[in-house]
RNA sequence: GGACAGGUGGCCGAGUGGUUGAAGGCACCGGUCUCGAAAACCGGCAUACCGGUGAACCCGGUAUCGAGAGUUCGAAUCUCUCCCUGUCCGCCA
């Protein structure tokens, strides 16, 4: 969310803003609508206020004149007259308020200036790890998952629905194991805090990580109560600070979970979703930072490079890709995706996604640090990206670790988690 | 799920329908004292929004005592609904 002095004061970055992700036109409207709407709102608050502060003052006479025994009919007809109005006006500007507020939460983030205009095609590949095998023959993972006995595809779909999945044996296994790499490389060398949180989250959750109200479509929403099945261990962990006010001695804060992750992925259908790579229900490890404004740069650089440690553990070929202006996540100021190569498929699958979102969400959920210098309370900015997320990962293994007979060799740092060292 | 008891500032805690943004204490910050520290004493110490020239400082105003609605000239204080916490009972992995 944007403060309302962006709207006020830099209307004209915020349009720029727009431009650059190429949504100008789109939210134009609504742009020139929000300025609008903050003038009537002062203009509104200025009328409300006056009046309350005239009926404050008028009550107060009321009691001053009661205590001495006296009538006061008369100021109270005023102060009643003033209470109508009052009424009428705080009506109004609560109707305000809450097309502003609408419009605002709906506003993407503007992205830094380092960040490249254009859409997906000025993507900048900045470096790569690893070499992909090309022009070898390799089984795509659903068909090594399945031969190997590690997925079961059909009953995965037969008890709960297309997209998701069963793992069995070895392969149920694996996905342990690569819950406890992950976790303990986060924690141990990375200096993360884990922790284990609620797949169930309600809307005010929802609402500060800005996966509402925009894509309330893509969310699992419980029938009974409004909360919803998190998307990503982003949103527990991101809003466990919202309403509060941190000292900056805590500051970065750093802290890893675990979770099931539950996507509706609606409008998907047909992309991508062969096998492991689009599924409704996944695993992952999300790491999630919060830092000062004057820190967040380089501590998405930090971020990345910690997501980045687990591919190179599993010996993943991947790509750090800088996402484009039109490319980069709503709530986003600037992303790197994390692009492994999985052979079999002959593609560069994201399994990471790290993004530094300045105060965006820290608005939206209102987390704020007292500086130690003793000024006042600034928002913090958050930052988050999976460290990483396991179905593309697991696809990923299954084809670039594959061999001619048809074994998976399982890396390094996985075989004492998996105590295997070869999947036949 | 049922029955009680509660939700007040960073924390503890007082609060009568009327100068209560809210006593008192703790914590914290500054000062006096001291060779230095402790103690003692003095002072300061919420947030958001609106306005006063844009910014800093400052000044004025409004709002905030779990959330929302209501009664009233006036609500932390009365009424209703909801949320949360505690205790007991029931149920349950």
């Amino acid at each position: 969310m944007h403060d309302l002095r962006m709207v006020r004061e830099h209307i004209d970055a915020l349009r720029a803003g727009m431009r650059r992700r190429g949504a100008l036109e789109v939210l134009a409207p609504a742009i020139d609508r929000a300025v609008t709407l903050d003038k009537s709102r002062r203009d509104t608050i200025q009328a409300v206020e006056e009046r309350k502060a005239a009926r404050n003052a008028v009550s107060q006479q009321v009691g001053q004149r009661k205590r001495a025994g006296e009538s006061a009919d008369d100021l109270q007809q005023q102060s009643r007259a003033l209470g109508d109005e009052i009424a009428r006006l705080d009506r109004e500007l609560a109707e305000t308020e809450r097309e502003l507020s609408s419009i605002l939460l709906e506003l993407p983030n503007v992205t830094l200036d380092s960040v490249p205009g254009g859409g997906e095609e000025s993507n900048v590949v900045v470096r790569t790890w690893g070499q992909p095998r090309e022009g070898v023959r390799v089984e795509p993972h659903w068909e090594v998952g399945a031969r190997l006995g590690l997925i079961d595809f059909e009953r995965g779909a037969k008890i709960s629905g297309s997209g998701f999945i069963v793992f069995r044996g070895a392969g149920a296994r694996l996905v342990r194991s690569l819950m406890n790499l992950m976790l303990d490389v986060h924690t141990r060398e990375h200096g993360y805090e884990e922790i284990w949180v609620p797949v169930v989250v309600n809307r005010a959750s929802m609402i500060g990580t800005a996966q509402l109200p925009k894509f309330e479509e893509d969310m699992y929403a419980l029938k009974d109560e409004d909360a919803f099945l998190i998307p990503t261990a982003e949103v527990p962990l991101t809003n466990l600070y919202r309403d509060e006010i941190l000292p900056e001695s805590e500051l970065p804060k750093a802290m890893t979970a675990y979770s099931p992750c539950f996507r509706r992925e609606a409008g998907a259908a047909g992309k991508d979703t062969r096998g492991l790579l689009r599924v409704h229900e996944f695993d992952k490890v999300e790491l999630v930072r919060y830092a000062t404004p004057e820190t967040s740069g380089q501590q998405l650089e930090l971020l990345t490079a910690h997501a980045e440690k687990i591919l190179q553990l599993l010996q993943l070929p991947y790509r750090v890709v800088q996402l484009a202006s039109g490319d980069t996540g709503f709530a986003s100021a600037q992303t790197y995706d994390l692009e492994v190569f999985a052979s079999g498929v002959g593609k560069w699958l994201e399994v990471s996604s790290c993004s530094n979102f300045t105060d965006f969400q820290a608005r939206r959920a209102n987390i704020r640090y007292k500086p130690a210098d003793g000024g006042k309370p600034r928002f913090v900015h958050t930052l988050n990206g999976s460290g990483l997320a396991f179905p593309r990962i697991i696809a990923a293994l299954l084809e670039h670790h594959q061999q001619p007979d048809g074994a998976i060799v399982v890396p390094e740092a996985l075989r004492g988690y998996l105590g295997a060292e070869r999947l036949t």
